[in-house]
DNA sequence: GAATTCAACTGTGTATACAGAAAGTTGCTA
DNA sequence: TAGCAACTTTCTGTATACACAGTTGAATTC
């Protein structure tokens, strides 16, 4: 870093981070004295981090009680997904037609490997998560659309707390790299149509395997 | 307003307010003391006001300069239209499928007197923008999806910008409520998809026209 | 005359102090 | 014993003071 990272950045990266990793789970008051001095700040970089959790909907001002980490129920996991398929489908598309083929070559001799890769028992899959990070990546910067990005990046905040919620189980995860195997294969071929459908397919089974493994055993 | 409108709330607004209607045009520098005294506030809501402008990209961090004024270009307009394109076909999808019918055959109804209403000559169509507002409105609701309306409210107030960039003319308001009305009596049967397509067909439509009349003449 | 350096100023980032409001608690009364 | 009221405490919202960084301008030197 270049500069010493500013107070309010680091508060509100800090205070992000135990939302998402479930360490302040759902119900949560934060208030602006206890994390300024749990931070080591003072208030004031602590209230931009909250104004701007709050734009990103992870808090939310409850009626006196302050600010409150926001629940993630199953119908919010329903809502984030129809959002998410309008716009991936979006973004599939347009990287159909504007995306670079040799990025998206080299994402598929990296999805082929897959089966490979979860061969060699990385207990955090990491290998893996990273690749489909390096997908997301990749189409964001193929589908060239600011605005489409920011709508992307702040539904992937909700997403990763759901993914924390739900564990991806290696059947699972398989299934996917072939499904994301598809995509990328459309947008090599700028069938964007073929993109669009596949990314619909692919969160359908996403969703049905979140819902799925979220659902206590009756 | 039950109690004194809170000082950080009233900045937003009025700046907001402000770019919208193009009286800080884009480019314009935002100092913080210099809106702190024009505003007739402390340096701290204004603060505020500015981070959450910030998140609504109205304004961004140019460097060393402070924060200016987004700008709205050509294809700034074409990237908002592609993001509009895939949320508001999703949200029409949804309000057929969980829309309250009353509430929109209610909508239908006024949609078909729009011929009426435009010859009336109500120099700023008022009455008009009224009824656009209260079925994006009866959508949102409809829709019933938190994330959504939340992107779309985003995705508005760039296109309010757009919209006084590129003036409608009576002809394209004409055309435009009966694309309304059909996309109305979609969602009143039930017919998903027939909602998202009338709803893209809209959009083509809209988009063409605020481009053609931003063009400048030849 | 041009380039480089130094100094001053403007503007942001942070801390802290103060005021007002709301919620919880405690005590009194019916 | 239960309910109501008042008080206390703690919170947020706002203002202001202070420090540091970046930029701009001028002056000096090559």
């Amino acid at each position: 870093m270049a500069v010493p990272a500013r107070a309010s950045n680091r508060a509100y990266l800090a205070l992000r981070g135990e939302i998402i990793d479930w360490e302040l789970p759902p119900g949560s008051i934060l208030g602006e004295v206890e994390q300024a001095s749990r931070l080591g700040v003072s208030r004031t970089p602590v209230r931009e981090a909250l104004a701007r959790l709050t734009a990103d909907g992870l808090v939310a001002a409850q009626a006196g009680r302050g600010l409150v980490v926001t629940d993630i129920s199953i119908d919010n996991i329903r809502e984030l997904f129809e959002v998410r398929e309008a716009l991936e489908m979006q973004a599939a598309r347009l990287a159909a037609r504007r995306g670079d083929s040799a990025v998206f070559a080299a994402l598929e001799r990296e999805f082929v490997a897959v089966p490979d890769l979860l061969e060699r028992d990385d207990p955090a899959r990491h290998a893996y998560y990273g690749l489909v990070q390096r997908f997301d990546e990749a189409m964001d910067d193929a589908a060239a659309n600011t605005y489409l990005v920011t709508a992307l990046r702040s539904l992937r905040t909700h997403l990763v707390r759901v993914r924390r919620l739900a564990k991806d189980n290696p059947a699972r995860l398989s299934a996917a790299a072939s499904e994301h195997l598809l995509i990328v294969r459309a947008v090599v071929s700028g069938d964007a149509d073929l993109a669009a459908h596949a990314t619909h397919v692919h969160l359908h089974h996403a969703l049905a395997s979140a819902l799925g493994s979220t659902e206590p055993a009756p």
